[in-house]
DNA sequence: CGTGCTGGGTTGAGATTGTCAACCCAGCGG
DNA sequence: CCGCTGGGTTGACAATCTCAACCCAGCACG
């Protein structure tokens, strides 16, 4: 099998330091337990405490932190807002940083679709809506790797992680 | 702004239950502090133990637990190894089902990227090498979204998430 | 044959994080 | 001025993670 070959070449070469890796990073903002499904929620439309809670059913000081995390880190923004006869109150909506955590939650969701269904099939699939709704498109949607020279559908074994500008070495 | 109107109409519409949702799965699976990290070294050639610990820092009672966990979820296999002059040992090795998770570290790292790299870019970037060596291609990867109508490279907000078969809804 | 080294772990103390339940509080409506 | 509602806070307890120490099989060395 190549896959030992492959292995014991990987062992041998220089390495990347692993720690300095924008992954890691990511993972330090998104990386724990309700974080990406309440990105999740707020891509689907949803704002508020209350109703974060009722759908993810999380605890409230654990919503309230998390909440508070995503704010300083830049995924979601608090903004005010009252609704006729009550007071202002305040919500939370993704900033731009947060909507293009996107392509992550696909990438998990295909995954999750793949591998751990029930039988009835993926309980939700992504489509295509365009914003001229006169034709509108809405078929499925994938994720596809696609490199600079217009080489498309990579299958995932034709990419490999290169050092890049910032990298550091062990 | 279209994203007030968007917020409501979405709060009104009937909800896909989100706890049935192939990503909550997935996260159950891979959502824990160590176990992409851990995957992202797989993927890059790691297979033994003490080299995910060195290059990972992680205490080795919780690699071993993590270890356990993703081999019991299919995402690693233990394969027995014998170095000559040494006892037999045990490596992890990816499945299929842990290879296929590599779109989701591709987004993440993307997003790490983007937002979190430091001054002098990003430490680590993905290419294409092609399987043929003769014309190595080398050129940086990204992922893209493509409809199965054949539209691509589909901004995400030209997306949206709809019941699949198994839905249940609220 | 005893001694140590090395890879691959296990065990246990203490800190951190998460869960659950109770409570708070501002302001509207009655 | 009473209660209800949304959006939280507080605190007890449980589960997880971190760190450090220890273990143990088998080879290598003397």
């Amino acid at each position: 099998m190549a896959d030992q070959a492959d292995l014991t070449e990987a062992r041998e070469q220089r390495r990347i330091d692993p720690s300095n890796c924008s992954m890691a990073r990511a993972l330090s903002v998104v990386g724990e337990r309700w974080s990406l499904l309440i990105v999740r929620e707020a891509v689907d439309g949803v704002s508020r405490f209350g109703d974060f809670r009722a759908r993810l059913g999380i605890a409230s000081n654990l919503l309230s932190t998390r909440l508070d995390g995503l704010v300083a880190a830049g995924v979601l923004r608090r903004v005010p807002y009252q609704e006729p006869g009550d007071r202002q109150r305040f919500e939370y909506r993704l900033t731009e940083k947060g909507r293009d955590l996107r392509p992550t939650l696909m990438a998990l969701l295909a995954w999750g679709d793949k591998y751990l269904a029930d039988e009835q099939g993926p309980p939700v699939v992504v489509r295509h809506r365009v914003a001229d709704q006169a034709h509108g498109c809405d078929e499925p949607v994938s994720l596809v790797l696609e490199c600079a020279a217009g080489h498309t559908h990579l299958p995932t074994d034709e990419v490999y992680r290169a050092p890049g500008p910032g990298a550091r070495f062990l």
